[in-house]
DNA sequence: CAGTTATATTAGGAGCGCCTAATTCGGAGA
DNA sequence: TCTCCGAATTAGGCGCTCCTAATATAACTG
């Protein structure tokens, strides 16, 4: 069973192998925020359990299982992500710190349904292109404006 | 600093205690799903930073510092599940799990956001009552429908 | 009120994830 | 080739949160 941290020294070495540079040690320790002893030990664990590929002073690389499991914590963290701030309307960095600590509480299946939403979201004619706005419109002033959806609907009408 | 932990023990008092039966260590053990020493450990901590009150062989009780850090960690707790139960349309006892494991990484304001979310989608007229049955429509089919689109936002100008 | 049972505490330990300090290794330049 | 520096490892330790086993206290019951 994957840990969060596991997850997250998954996700960093998936992240850094698809900027197309060799990953070492010292790569993955400035990407988490951690030192490098952290790396050294996290990637030997992870080794072991087959999730990676490493020999002293090399490297550090996924096996196709390690792959297959950071793509999806990536895929968790992107979903969040996307949601929180095209759905949310969350400012962007703080949308990917947010998603970093939600993502773990994720399961494959809930992690779709956000994704599945945001594209509902911005599918739906009902919605309409300006759905974020309205939201937070809603949000400062805690309230509809009915007038505004009024003649939103009556948009709705007109582009379809 | 509240740990992750914490926030649980404080928020499982402060629902115990809203069931209006004494709190004891065993209760909150029950409900915490592990062992009493464990609750005896973190109630001392707790107590000796001001979130609890407690003698030796005695009830729990929340300070006020106490209560309105657990009440906190409730909020984000309901806004979550409310989240995922009405807008995604998440069975209710995953719902639950889900927002147990998510709750601590929301700040106030985004659990807020969360919240205002929901209220939203529904006071919103342009989202309307069916907002939750499209959206699962959508996430069997993966589109949209749109006739029934166009049903509905005939049905939006008739309400008005 | 003595014995039993449920509850609570203490003592001690394990796993995880991080750290610092010290050491070893590898590659690039004098 | 030798030296030096950054990278990597090893050793050892700390805090957090949980556990079991043993003990102490409270509460109930005959």
């Amino acid at each position: 069973m994957l840990t969060r941290s596991m997850e997250d020294y998954l996700e960093a070495v998936l992240i850094l192998e698809r900027s197309g540079k060799r990953v070492r040690i010292v790569d993955v320790a400035r990407f988490l925020g951690v030192r490098m002893p952290s790396v050294t030990g996290m990637v030997k664990t992870l080794t072991s359990n087959g999730y990676m590929e490493h020999s002293r002073y090399g490297d550090v690389r996924l096996t196709e299982k390690g792959r297959k499991a950071a793509e999806q914590v990536l895929r968790r963290h992107n979903a969040l992500k996307s949601f929180l701030v095209e759905v949310l309307g969350v400012e962007s960095e703080k949308a990917e710190a947010t998603a970093c600590a939600m993502e773990h509480a994720l399961g494959q299946d809930l992690s779709e349904r956000f994704a599945t939403f945001v594209e509902f979201v911005k599918t739906c004619p009902r919605c309409g292109r300006q759905f974020l706005q309205h939201f937070l419109r809603y949000a400062r002033e805690r309230k509809v404006d009915r007038e505004q959806c009024r003649k939103c609907i009556n948009n709705l009408r007109l582009q379809r």
